[in-house]
DNA sequence: ACTGACCCTATACAAAGGGGTAGGTTTCTG
DNA sequence: CAGAAACCTACCCCTTTGTATAGGGTCAGT
């Protein structure tokens, strides 16, 4: 079993290498960008998974994953990830990916992922999954708010203003006046840059 | 020698306790949050160093570097992390951290860090200095703006607005409706929320 | 000495944002 | 059924933002 990682950290990368090649029964090849890894699927062959990083140099949002399905079709790829916005696994899944590791997975967890993606299946933790299921509930900030608040404020989140958030809706402006006006309280924020950042500090998003 | 690692990521952390234990000599407690650290603090002795990710829950920033100095004085801190904003490793040295660590830190490199720090030394990779002697100037971004406009983002950043701002520059306020008219344009942002993003985005500030 | 940058200030006007209040609907629930 | 909560719209009023324009200052390089 083969497997290639890229990863931009050199930590983890140097120490999950080691681990699971201790593991026994996989053999790593590993780069530092998305660039590494598509060069390094031209040069060699025989991968039975590529798992890569979200977070990247290169990979620009989910632009990366889906260079790399396009570049050798049939390979199976799997995001990895730290911090990833809300609704990137669904995403990935989506687009084809053979499934999302966080980065809070335990160690042993992952040689059994890795396995697993590798005989075909699509791997994602049930906790990520729920909290899709649950349309990101699981914030305290989400939670504050209905769902026409959550609308509103990823639009202010995009740095949006006031007249385009209303057409996105189909709403008239002084509506989305209100609703900005009332997420402020809940959220502790003084104007809409402030909402923002606190929108996207809360991984919203 | 023995060691606390704080991290909330388990898979860096558990390859991380198996690399360093594999490398000899050193014995490794590990934890998830900065509330774990503080227990295992309290409820052991003899930590020859500390290792906090930077981004945790519980840490907020840099308060939770100056909360584990004050709680264990004498404890040498260190912090470890892969995407922190501009100017916190000064921050950190300045608060009385042993060190700071970023992911993209070869493993064998970390090993010689952590007998280094152990030893009383204080780590910085030479990148990471240089980067703060240039000021900020390796960023695309930062490269167009004068020192002002940067000022200026700097205040758009945390959300303020054109008075604060100018309060706190001493500066009168259509000076910095000035500043914030240009940098619009320099960083291609419609208004001031996108050039909060944009700006933190790029990991300025 | 001249040019160009960066910096500061100012005025004026148009557009957007933010707060308050008021009245309407649906829908769910006690 | 009554009440609460969410949702939509509208109006007024004030502040903030954004843009344009115009002026004057320092300093470095030519």
């Amino acid at each position: 079993m083969k497997i290639l990682i890229a990863d931009d950290h050199d930590l983890l990368r140097d120490t999950l290498v080691a681990f699971i090649e201790g593991a026994g029964g996989i053999s790593t090849v590993s780069v530092s960008d998305l660039a590494g890894a598509l060069t390094a699927l031209d040069a060699q062959s025989g991968f039975d998974l590529v798992l890569l990083d979200y977070n990247m140099p290169g990979m620009h949002g989910l632009e990366g994953l889906k260079r790399v399905v396009a570049h050798r079709s049939g390979v199976r790829v799997a995001l990895i990830s730290g911090e990833a916005p809300r609704g990137v696994v669904q995403k990935a899944m989506a687009v084809g990916a053979a499934g999302f590791v966080p980065k809070t997975l335990p160690a042993k967890s992952l040689v059994n992922a890795i396995r697993f993606m590798v005989a075909g299946e699509q791997f994602v933790p049930a906790d990520l999954m729920s909290e899709a299921a649950e349309a990101g509930a699981q914030h305290p900030i989400a939670q504050k708010l209905t769902n026409r608040e959550m609308q509103v404020l990823e639009g202010l989140a995009e740095g949006k203003a006031n007249k385009e958030i209303a057409r996105d809706l189909n709403l008239s402006e002084p509506t989305i006046k209100l609703h900005v006006k009332n997420l402020y309280r809940k959220i502790g924020a003084g104007n809409r840059t402030q909402a923002a950042l606190i929108a996207r500090e809360a991984g919203l998003f």
